[in-house]
DNA sequence: TTATCTGCAAAGCATTTGCAATAGT
DNA sequence: ACTATTGCAAATGCTTTGCAGATAA
């Protein structure tokens, strides 16, 4: 049977600490900040134990996995800023039943998908027109 | 200015080829068995160019990249088998105009996308409930 | 000629794994 | 007690990089 160990929780609570997306890496940098001695192999592994018991999302960047805590069960989508990585959670009802058609018109079964949206908020594009304000 | 090299060719070529996702490691050693003497580095230095250049798509599995040839300018989904990598390329204009959609919702501009489904397809689905057929 | 490209081997990184010690239950 | 979990360090696997020699323009 799974344990409770603090380390789970701490995992847990750092993440729900977090708005954004965050990598195992920075994640543990930040619990060991936090006085915390947990060991970089724990965090991974409570990470992946997160996400495939629906307590996490994760989507992959750049090689590396990052991680977002969400609420059990529902199913959502993102749309994220290239320039300061705010997040934002959208609903995406229409992609999802367009998903489930398309995959069962191509004869395949047990759908998932990813689909997240990229972009410049409207901060980082204001900062990219002017690089230097003011 | 960009040079205009045979291993350039011969990554796109092979890339062409290719019908479904590659990675840079085995368009390397299919192109070695090939009889080519083309380095690593140097398909990992070509498939970011090609990809920069949008002459081919790139997509993360399981902390490595694939890569896939792809007509410049056009912009379309996959639909991936995870049991045999069977990719069948699929039209998504309502899931582009979604994108551009909600990206505008939220004040963000240059949105761009990653929307791929993932499943089974009929042939593994089958094997998955068959394990040992005939 | 000469700036870019190649190949090799050596890093570099994120992630995983083996194993003895630790700590839930 | 029994066994899952931890932490460390070593191992793995993909990708990048430094550099000397090759090569397209």
């Amino acid at each position: 049977m799974k344990r409770n160990t603090w380390q789970r929780e701490a995992v847990r609570a750092a993440l729900a600490d977090n708005d954004g997306f965050v990598s195992a890496q920075a994640l543990h940098a930040s619990l060991r900040e936090g006085g915390s001695s947990i060991g970089l192999a724990t965090v991974y592994r409570a990470l992946a134990d997160l996400a495939e018991e629906g307590e996490a999302d994760s989507l992959q960047q750049d090689g590396e996995a990052l991680y977002r805590a969400c609420t059990p069960g529902s199913h959502h989508h993102h749309l994220i800023c290239r320039g300061c990585g705010l997040t934002v959670e959208i609903e995406a009802d229409a992609v999802e039943q367009w998903a489930r058609d398309v995959a069962a018109a191509h004869g395949f079964t047990r759908p998932e998908h990813v689909v997240d949206v990229f972009g410049l908020c409207a901060a980082c594009a204001e900062l990219q027109a002017n690089p230097s304000p003011s």
